[in-house]
DNA sequence: GATGAATGAGTCTTCATTCAT
DNA sequence: GATGAATGAAGACTCATTCAT
């Protein structure tokens, strides 16, 4: 066997261990997923795990960062691909693809919200194809140049998003989703004048 | 031994129990202190736990309330005893009161930040003295009548801060706290506006 | 309160706790069922159970010296009501009414079934109206005078009855307990012979 | 190692847990072993009595089904080797040879009298190399075929004996079991006749 | 006699991790 | 690289019993 082939197989393995991981965490939540179950659920012995992932959060984070950066990709290109030229409306274009993306897939932003931790969130972040931070500071600066820190803006919006649209989502508090999103977007738009 | 004597001393073994957990929490983390830790650190037998509380989660839920409401409280107080009038100068006070005490407790403001749930910070707000949120609905009114929905702005600001000062306290993410407050407290005082 | 007034006091929490104790043993099992239980479901205290019982095998083996006192004392004043003269009729009148009442009663079966050692079973033939040994043998020995060894009759009797009307009623083996009654009375017949 | 090795190696760790847990219930009685005990007299660790068994009742079953099984066997292979013909007193050979076995093993028949359900003496009359049932059904018929349910007398047969000799062997009651095994066996003959 | 809070030994069970094959 | 049997520490929880009131 080739040396390629070989390699293919042992990400063949990784993967098949990654997305094993994933269905479980969101169908049974984390704690309740024990590696047993992952290895089961991927058809390898329990030893092959530890080959791939140092412990269950290690295989965790790889998870959360791998769907993280799937989804706000989606959502630039979405954006991108809708010629969306303002500043303002491709922001809310994307935030708008993310939460639409979450509330079909609730179990996710479960998983999300609980581990996004801040160290995590920076790797998505460097998505390989586009950075994000870059790409936001560049934008917002054309867009209006009397803001002075485009790095701290982007936070705050990020932090308003992520923290709020899951309870709005999971419990409709403080509203559903639907009466929520114009709040939201009208507070974003503030923030980046 | 009279009843009230008795329910003196039952009240004094649970409040030992809580203080035990919340130290330990604090200084081990909550999945790295066990039922045993905390009875050991009590200084009461492992049955009596079971009396008190139903299992690990049920007293971090209380312990969290617990230290939540104090602080909220204390930060009103201070706010009412400096006789602060204008609103907007109020609601900043009580933040700065509540960042500043997270700055000198770290290990607070992380087992909360990690385990403030919504059901359980909506306890946290239907504190025994005084109910935040109509408060906070009523002085907003009188202070911009223009405001359609109360609960929601409350919803955003309590959000914003909850999410944000975190990793600014712990990471100096996007920056140092003292250099972060002029930023949050200007896009507070943009909600309310 | 006169002395009887306080003795029949202490006959009601013991009546009480027996009550409780059968209740909880048929519908939830002996083993599933714990001291707490027992005196939550009589109303008393913990301590009180210890008043009266050693333990929880001491009022359990209470319970079913009164149940099976009293059945036997049923069936037997049953058949002496419905004047049966003959010996060999009377003893399949006992065995069938004690066989019926167990039909209705499933779950007193199978605690006794599961828990009737032979200590117990001679202490319930102690009856304090009825001597059943002394009458079985007496009754035997009228009946049919070439048996050497009456009690050694009546001890097989109970034994094949005992033993095998569990499955039958419990499980349909080997047969059910309607086609297997004619097999069983026509054995202890036999035994009588 | 080869596969038979390593199947080789798990079976002589089942063996030796079995053995074992048996030791320690007859010793002990099954309600004072604990796992704990079951492990440590087989040295291995706690963790490997679950690979093997589901719980404590679990590998009880297994005890008793392997040495029950053992017994019956050896019972009908000495009657065998003894090249007794007739039927009846095949079958009082084989009782007799159960009956010692028990009156040199009193801590077996305990286990087994407290804890032979039916389902489990099933199993144990389905022995891998002999079928019991229809083995006896078979002969009875070539001894009596006026008999119309060679099942139902086996089934009376096996609670007689299995019942009876309990008492007769622990307490001598209602004789000791040597003056008892007349009586017995006479009833038997009397069954099949 | 009655109470019920307190006890703490004891038990089961899980599961991440290792390592010989 | 892959396997999976074996490990054993760690933890949650129960419950009979006691005893001060």
């Amino acid at each position: 066997m080739s040396i390629s082939k070989i390699e293919e197989k042992k990400q063949i393995k990784r993967d098949k261990l990654l997305a094993s991981a994933y269905t479980l965490f969101l169908t049974r939540g984390f704690i309740d997923t024990s590696i047993n179950d992952i290895v089961d659920y991927a058809g390898v012995a329990k030893g092959t795990f530890y080959l791939y992932f140092k412990d269950k959060w290690d295989i965790k984070d790889q998870v959360i960062i791998e769907k993280s950066r799937l989804l706000i990709d989606e959502a630039i290109i979405n954006a991108n691909n809708k010629m969306i030229d303002k500043f303002d409306e491709k922001i809310i274009s994307i935030t708008n693809y993310i939460i639409d993306d979450f509330i079909n897939n609730k179990d996710l932003l479960k998983l999300i919200n609980k581990n996004l931790s801040f160290g995590l969130f920076n790797k998505v972040l460097e998505s390989e194809y586009i950075n994000i931070k870059e790409m936001f500071a560049q934008e917002l600066k054309n867009y209006n140049n009397k803001i002075k820190n485009p790095e701290v803006v982007l936070y705050m919006i990020i932090e308003l998003i992520g923290s709020s649209i899951y309870s709005s989502i999971i419990y409709d508090i403080p509203l559903s989703i639907n009466e929520y999103k114009p709040y939201l977007f009208e507070q974003i738009i503030n923030m980046i004048k």
